[in-house]
DNA sequence: TCCTGACTTTTTTAACAAAACTATCAAAAA
DNA sequence: TTTTTGATAGTTTTGTTAAAAAAGTCAGGA
């Protein structure tokens, strides 16, 4: 029974894999399960046993991928001794995991309206992870005195965050896809950390 | 030929006036040239006397609001003793014109690609003369000591405006639509106060 | 120079058929 | 009993066309 399972298990995970590839090269609309059951030499109906549908198979390869940009954040973030650092860490975590994960968000790009709900609901659980973690290096800092009190932590992170979300590239803010551009990435970067670092020296002063 | 160019004006007037509140209420594509010159008793064919289409026509509707707003800042903007209260002013100023004209840039809304340049180029006017004005208030401040010198206000600025532009609502932080809801401005309204706040802070540090 | 009614051109909408893809299922293989 | 597949059913996307609506033009009148 074990056995069977970790059988199972290892062919989802197979699965998993070559969906985030093609998804990763073409984005989700432009990668057929056809195409899916093709890398793999299996057959399209196989696909469906492990997974109910398309949109599930996607969501499935998401929610991995956010389990793991959460485990890194989570692993390391209440090793900093400074607020700073930790905030820099999540940045600099976010940027990585956007420039290499760039095209498999092409979904978001065109369906930007009507999406599964199940998307969001990662998204959101992302988003208060995250919020969770850093608010609690607020909140760890104040404790050791290190800076002043904070009446609602979660609050300042919210609006940090949506800060730093805000960023865009050029002097034309709003223009065009909304979506950032790929070779725009380490620009807007650039600009987030500048904008972190007047935003804790705000903190603390 | 003065007084015919007055009469001229005039009209010209009256039409965008009338547009105004047609785009406001109706938005761009819910409204007909047809209609237009129903409000104003005229016909069709005479608003295509006085402007060459209909997107110019919004265009030039566009350039108004945008003309006024600046006016208002630009009047202002100068005579603030501190920093702080400059930018909030600028905030409000902001928020006031959005929830004034909240239905008019439905245009954007659904339009989102493929804009005429023309709109950007008054977008990209209004943001780089709302950066000058704050940019110059920050110089102000570092000549008359009141903060410590900045290398680049320029940069700085955009950063800011870029973070205020960011702030959206609720948990969820990109979810839907991109563009808020009227019903969400005053929430964003507030969070934007108190990123201001935090921001200034961090200038001054 | 300002204005209009009638006209032309372009865009939007609706209906529908063809193609592409998703999803299902009975049955074969392991 | 679990895993796999070919055949096929169902759905979405794409392409086509015709009608309606709106944009845009123009010759001519005040």
């Amino acid at each position: 029974m074990a056995a069977a399972n970790d059988q199972q298990d290892i062919k989802r995970e197979k699965i998993l894999e070559a969906s985030h590839q093609r998804f990763l090269h073409y984005g989700y609309s432009k990668t057929t399960m056809n195409e899916i059951a093709g890398d793999l030499s299996m057959s399209k109906a196989l696909l469906y046993y492990y997974f109910p549908d398309k949109s599930q198979l996607y969501i499935a390869v998401m929610r991995k991928l956010a389990t793991d940009y959460l485990k890194t954040l989570e692993s390391r973030l209440n090793s900093f001794t400074n607020l700073k650092e930790a905030f820099t860490f999540q940045v600099n975590t976010h940027h990585e995991f956007i420039v290499n994960n760039y095209n498999f968000f092409d979904f978001f790009r065109l369906n930007e309206q009507n999406l599964p709900e199940t998307i969001w609901q990662i998204v959101g659980e992302v988003h208060s992870a995250e919020l969770n973690l850093l608010s609690n290096a607020i909140k760890i800092e104040v404790e050791k005195g290190a800076i002043k009190p904070v009446n609602n932590p979660e609050e300042i992170v919210d609006v940090l965050m949506d800060a730093l979300h805000g960023i865009r590239v050029g002097a034309i803010s709003q223009k065009k896809t909304n979506f950032p551009r790929k070779e725009h990435l380490e620009e807007i970067h650039t600009k987030k950390l500048l904008l972190l670092d007047i935003f804790i020296k705000g903190l603390m002063a």
